[in-house]
DNA sequence: TATGTCATTTTATCAGACAATTGACAACAA
DNA sequence: TTGTTGTCAATTGTCTGATAAAATGACATA
C-alpha cells in the first residue's frame, strides 16, 4: 500500500513546507524538485493561491496566453491544470470572459486533495470547526453503525491497529499509519460507501495535519484507550455506548487540533 | 441565480435522457446537440461508463492515441476529459503503464458531478440506501443546527420557498426550485460550511432525480406538510423537533425514491 | 426603445513533434 | 543462484503554433 507515489494525489514532501511564499506569479513551484506532474503540481499552487484568498471568488485570472507564459510553462499544461480546478468547482472557464474563480459555496471542499490544501493554508478557526462538527455529526454515527454490523474480521484488523498505535505512538509514520487503519476497519465495518467517502476525506486531512501537530508540540495525551474504547464497545454490538466513545475521541482530537494550531493556549 | 448555462456542472437537456447506449467506443456524445465543451463531454461520457462498469477498477483504458483516435477526438480534449476524471479520483494515469480506472474505494462518489452521473446509471439499491442513510445522519443534525443559529431572515427565506412549493407543487420546475431553495435557507441557517457542502451535493443530486421521479409517475404525497413541520420546528427553536421531523422528511423522500426506482412496488 | 449585426477577445480544439518516465528484460557480476 | 546494472520500448507528459468557436460589447438600424 502506502501510496505510489505517481497518483494525482501527489504525495508532497517535507520540502515543500519550508517553501518560501513568492506570491501568485512566480515558478518555484517548478524548481522545488519537480515532484509529479506539470499540471498537477500547478493544479496544487493555484488552488492553494486560491484557498489563501491570493484570488477572490469572482475575480479572473490572466488569460491563458500570458498566465502560462508568465509560469513558462505551455499552454497545454496549463489548460490540464485549470481543467483539475474546475473539476472540483473552484473556478469555471467561458470564451471572451476568461477563467474566473467561483464563488466559495462552490467549492468542494470535502474533496480530499482541497481538504489537503486547505489544510497547508492554515485554517481559520472556523473551518476547523465547521469541519469537527461535522466529523461530531457522522463519526458517532459510523461507531454505531459499525457495532451494529461489525464482523471478527473487522475486530481483528482493529486490534491489529491498536496494538501497533500503542508500540508506536504518533510520532512514527507507522503509528500514524496504524491509526489510519483503524479507522478505516471501522468505516468498513459501518458497511456505507457514501459515509466511507467521505469519513476517509476528512480523516486523511486530518491525520495530514497531525504531522504539522508533531512538528510543533509531541502530544502528551495517549491516543490509545480512547480508541481501545471504541474498539470494546464495537466489539460488544453496544451501539449507543459505541457512538459516545466516538464523539469523545472526536472531541479530543478537536482539542489536540485546536491546541498545535494556537487557538487553544 | 439559477446557474449559468455554461459552467463545468454542464446543464444536461432532457434529450440526453433518451439518448441510446450505443457502447463505449462511439462518438454520440458528440452528435448529441454537443451541450458544452468536448472535454465535459468526454469525461461526462466516460465517467458514466466507469459508474455503469464497462471499465472495471484495475482495467487499463485503451491508450490516449487510440482512444482519442477512435472518439474522432484531439488528443488534448482527449487528456483534458481525463484530468477531470483524475481530478475526481476515478482514474490515475502514468507513462508506460497507462490511464487505469482505480478502486471503487478511492472514487469521490459525493463530488456532485459523480454523484449526478450515478443517478443517471440507475443506481444500484444499496448504493441509494447507503446516500440516504448518510442523509438521515447529516439532514437531521443540519436543521437542529438550523434551530439553533437561524435569524429571522432565514425563516423568511424558509417560509417564502413552502408558499412556492405549495402553489407550485414539484410538478414544476418552479416547485423543485423552490424545495431546493428551502434546503439552502436552512443550511445557510446551520452555519457549517463543510456541512452546506456534503449537504448540497447529495441534496442537489436526489433533487435530480426526483426529474425522474415525476416522469415515472405522479406523486400523490403532497411534501408541504412535511416540511411546514420542519420550519416551524426551526421557527420555535425547537431543536430536538427540528431533528425529528427532518428524519421523518427524509424517510418519506427515501420511500418516494425508492417507488419511483422500481425498489418497492 | 428594442433589435440585429459585427468585430474582438478569449477559450476550445486540433495537429504533430519531442521529452521524460517507467516497466520489462537482458546482460552481467557477486 | 541472486542481485545489479543497462538497454529498450511503450506510454504519458510537455511543448509549439495554428485554427475554430463562443460570447461579449459596441454600434447601427428600425
Amino acid at each position: 500500500m502506502a501510496g505510489s507515489e505517481y497518483d494525482s494525489f501527489e504525495d508532497d514532501t517535507d520540502e515543500e513546507a519550508y517553501a518560501l511564499d513568492t506570491g501568485p506569479l512566480d515558478t518555484s513551484f517548478r524548481s522545488q524538485i519537480p515532484q509529479g506532474r506539470l499540471h498537477g503540481a500547478l493544479a496544487h499552487k493555484i488552488g492553494v493561491d486560491i484557498l489563501k484568498g491570493a484570488y477572490a471568488p469572482g475575480e479572473t485570472l490572466p488569460n491563458e496566453i500570458q498566465f502560462s507564459s508568465s509560469l513558462e510553462i505551455s499552454r497545454s499544461a496549463f489548460r490540464e491544470a485549470i481543467r483539475i480546478l474546475a473539476a472540483k468547482g473552484m473556478v469555471e472557464s467561458r470564451p471572451k470572459t476568461g477563467t474566473r474563480v467561483t464563488e466559495r459555496k462552490r467549492w468542494n471542499i470535502l474533496d480530499p486533495e482541497v481538504l489537503k490544501w486547505m489544510f497547508e493554508t492554515e485554517p481559520g478557526e472556523d473551518f476547523i470547526m465547521d469541519l469537527f462538527e461535522l466529523r461530531l455529526i457522522t463519526e458517532p454515527a459510523a461507531a454505531a453503525l459499525a457495532a451494529q454490523r461489525r464482523t471478527d474480521a473487522h475486530l481483528k484488523a482493529m486490534d491489529r491497529a491498536l496494538i501497533v498505535m500503542a508500540e508506536q505512538t504518533l510520532a512514527t509514520e507507522a503509528g500514524r499509519q496504524a491509526d489510519l487503519d483503524f479507522h478505516d476497519a471501522l468505516i468498513d465495518a459501518a458497511n456505507n460507501e457514501a459515509l466511507a467517502s467521505l469519513s476517509s476525506s476528512i480523516g486523511a486531512a486530518v491525520a495530514w495535519s497531525t504531522r504539522y501537530k508533531q512538528r510543533a508540540r509531541a502530544l502528551d495525551r495517549d491516543p490509545v484507550p480512547d480508541h481501545r474504547a471504541v474498539y470494546e464497545a464495537i466489539a460488544r454490538s453496544d451501539v449507543n455506548d459505541a457512538r459516545w466513545c466516538m464523539e469523545a475521541l472526536v472531541r479530543l482530537a478537536l482539542r489536540d487540533t485546536q491546541r498545535s494550531m494556537g487557538i487553544l493556549k
